[in-house]
RNA sequence: GCUGAUGUAGCUCAGUCGGUAGAGCGCAUCCUUGGUAAGGAUGAGGUCACCAGUUCGAAUCUGGUCAUCAGCUCCA
């Protein structure tokens, strides 16, 4: 064992102890009657326990159970093994029944194992711990927060209170760990968006962001990258309807599958008179076990049947209309693949408490491709887009990690389609990462075919699900496409479901914290904030914007009549990539005097046409830093 | 949707025991005419998220609604 393994050992050791410790303290605070005590794993960070108990644990309480995990630590209790039968163990955990059903759901052979610490504690373990609580003496810990988590994930079993505790081996470990969360707080998007003026959000339409200057010429940035790659890969680009009729959403299975999740437009006839009774109403829209009852409406209301032909819904994915536009003529397999690309606005309505910044919104835009192929073609139409993957993601420094999802047990379509599909991407995924280079989802698979998912990682080593590959066999099926074959039969084509931002809202909110807000220069949304120190600069100053504005360099100025320093900070502030500040010398040599962000030094006497060259080649190169030279 | 928390000026936040609202930044006006992150003075700005209730009186207490945050579940 090397030095790291060794200290990734004990901590992994004194965590899982003090989760120990944590569930003895909530016992002996709450009552041992009071308490049921579910598992306690350790995290990156530290280690949670959940509890289901009569009360909640609220902030006021951390220090109490703090304290007494410090008390009971004190006491210098020894902690010990025991193996016992399965029978013994459901004795010995009698009324505890998480503790019961984690006992039953153990392998026959399985060793079972229980730690006691002091007398009076006892829980179900693997280990290993700890010999005696005094090694805890120098451990740091601190709860974080308290959470509600379901019993085993699951949204349909008990809720129970989930208590986070960061912990170390030391205080140094703990405070540097505090220092990184802080430092991740600080580049929250949500604060910086507000503080680079990028977006912002109102009560009056949750989860849709408002772009604002700025942020909209990012948001065009990145759009015009995209398209610009596209292009040269041919795709094509479409716009389809947002608002379709159920009839689209019918053919293409949304309106089974995801119909909660749309926002509806009623239709002329669907609306229903107040007062009206409405027999067979579905007391809960979520799942299928709902029961059926007959509601009045209350006076002054009225609601409309969604049920009926003409309402419409606000498109959630591109995909139908793709279909759509692929349908509307006979095609040829020398036509193939046709990529049929889309930016349209997304609407996705979300149960409240899912929303999330930028990273969970109800209206967005992907970057978005059906590409439709013959099985043939698979392989070399997904190396193809992992090229592209690779571009953009390297042009954001950002690493990444694929993942593939295989069949699901509830598969549609032809299993030797399937198979064969499995195959192609794995072959070239194997060919791309080398084997093993990636992960293998079992049975994760969407119900129409397999993906492949992107995840990138981000400055702080954060992943993120960002791109998607998806095939899909269904929903040509449920469109009926077709091509005419060499032979002169016909076959349906193969859809190639794909973005790599994956939404443009989720992806800006990663970059905004992967970049601390400190954007490359090609995306930086103001590039250079000129700064004339006099108002008799300003002429001059007009003449430097024109010039870089004519090369399609955004520039920010001001002519105002105050102070030159209250003009840098400001363009400081927004994290400007270079202030350009001209004066009486500047104007006289016609140069530029540029401060780089990010460093103390000025580079003076800058002709300004080599200053208008260098800006063009970061923007034409996507460099990332600021390169510069005197 | 669930658990816990939060909502006071454009922003960041104070506001004690229930007695009609406070700071800094920003903004406006004036002075300062300047060489790389806060020059000075004066001033404007609030339906204390919204709706009920308790009370002589509510930013403050109670209930409900909405929104946001940390998680859970689900997802791009």
């Amino acid at each position: 064992m090397d030095k790291e393994e060794y200290k990734a050992f004990f901590e992994s050791v004194y965590r899982h102890s003090l989760a120990h410790i944590l569930a003895k303290a909530v016992i002996e605070i709450y009552g041992k009657e009071n308490v049921q005590y579910a598992i306690g794993p350790q995290i990156a960070d530290g280690f949670y326990y959940d509890f289901l108990l009569p009360e909640g644990i609220s902030t006021e309480n951390f220090k109490a159970i703090e304290d007494k995990m410090r008390e009971i630590i004190k006491r210098r209790e020894a902690w010990v093994c025991e193996e016992l039968s399965r029978e013994d163990a459901k004795a010995l955990f009698a009324g505890q029944k998480f503790k019961l059903e984690l006992i039953d759901d153990l392998p026959e052979d399985e060793k079972i194992t229980i730690y006691r610490t002091g007398d009076d504690f006892v829980d179900l373990c693997r280990g290993p711990h700890i010999a005696n609580s005094q090694e805890l003496m120098n451990a740091a810990f601190q709860i974080r927060a308290v959470s509600g988590s379901y019993w085993r994930g699951d949204e349909h079993r008990e809720q129970l209170q989930r208590v986070y505790v960061y912990a170390f081996m030391d205080q140094k470990a703990l405070k540097d760990h505090l220092a990184l969360i802080k430092e991740a707080m600080e580049r929250d998007h949500k604060k910086l968006g507000a503080q680079l003026d990028l977006f912002m959000f109102d009560d009056t339409a949750p989860g849709m962001p408002y772009w604002l200057p700025r942020g909209w010429k990012m948001y065009q940035t990145l759009l015009a990258y995209s398209r610009g790659i596209q292009d040269k890969h041919g795709y094509t680009e479409i716009s389809a309807p947002l608002v379709n009729k159920k009839k689209l959403w019918l053919i293409s299975g949304h309106w089974a599958h995801y119909v909660n999740n749309m926002f509806m437009v009623p239709g002329i006839s669907g609306w229903l008179a107040a007062d009206a009774e409405i027999p067979g109403v579905l007391d809960n829209l979520q799942e299928g076990v709902a029961e059926t009852a007959t509601v009045k409406l209350p006076k002054g209301s009225a609601v409309f049947n969604r049920e009926l032909d003409d309402t419409m819904g606000a498109k959630p994915m591109n995909c139908p209309n793709a279909m759509m536009t692929y349908k509307r003529t006979v095609h040829s397999y020398k036509e193939l693949p046709i990529r049929y690309s889309e930016y349209d606005v997304l609407h996705r309505k979300e149960k409240s408490g899912q929303m999330n910044g930028l990273f969970r919104v109800q209206e967005f835009r992907q970057d978005d491709d059906h590409t439709f192929v013959m099985e043939s073609q698979i392989e070399s139409e997904i190396a193809d887009i992992i090229s592209i993957a690779d571009e953009i993601y390297s042009t954001f420094g950002v690493t990444y990690r694929a993942e593939l999802s295989t069949r699901p047990e509830d598969f549609m379509g032809d299993i030797e389609v399937w198979n064969r599909a499995e195959a192609a991407l794995k072959k070239i995924l194997d060919a791309k990462y080398g084997e093993g280079g990636y992960e293998i989802n079992e049975g994760d698979g969407a119900f129409y075919g397999p993906k492949i998912d992107l995840q990138i990682k981000d400055a702080l080593g954060r992943e993120w699900q960002c791109g998607t590959i998806q095939l899909d066999f269904q929903l040509p099926h449920n469109f009926g496409l077709t091509y005419q074959t060499k032979e002169g039969g016909t076959e349906m084509p193969v859809v190639i479901h794909r973005a790599i931002y994956g939404s443009f809202e989720r992806f800006i909110g990663i970059i905004i914290e992967h970049f601390k807000g400190a954007f490359p220069f090609w995306l930086s949304p103001v590039q250079v904030a000129v700064v004339p120190i006099r108002t008799v600069h300003n002429d001059y100053a007009k003449e430097v914007v024109d010039t870089l504005e004519d090369a399609g360099i955004r520039c920010e100025v001001d002519y105002a009549d105050k102070n030159m320093n209250e003009k840098i900070k400001a363009a400081k502030t927004m994290k400007d990539p270079f202030i350009v500040v001209v004066g009486d010398k500047e104007m006289e040599e016609r140069t530029v005097s540029v401060t780089v962000r990010g460093q103390k030094q000025q580079l003076h006497g800058v002709p300004l046409d080599k200053f208008r060259a260098i800006c063009q080649k970061l923007v034409k190169e996507h460099t990332r830093e600021l390169e510069i030279e005197a």
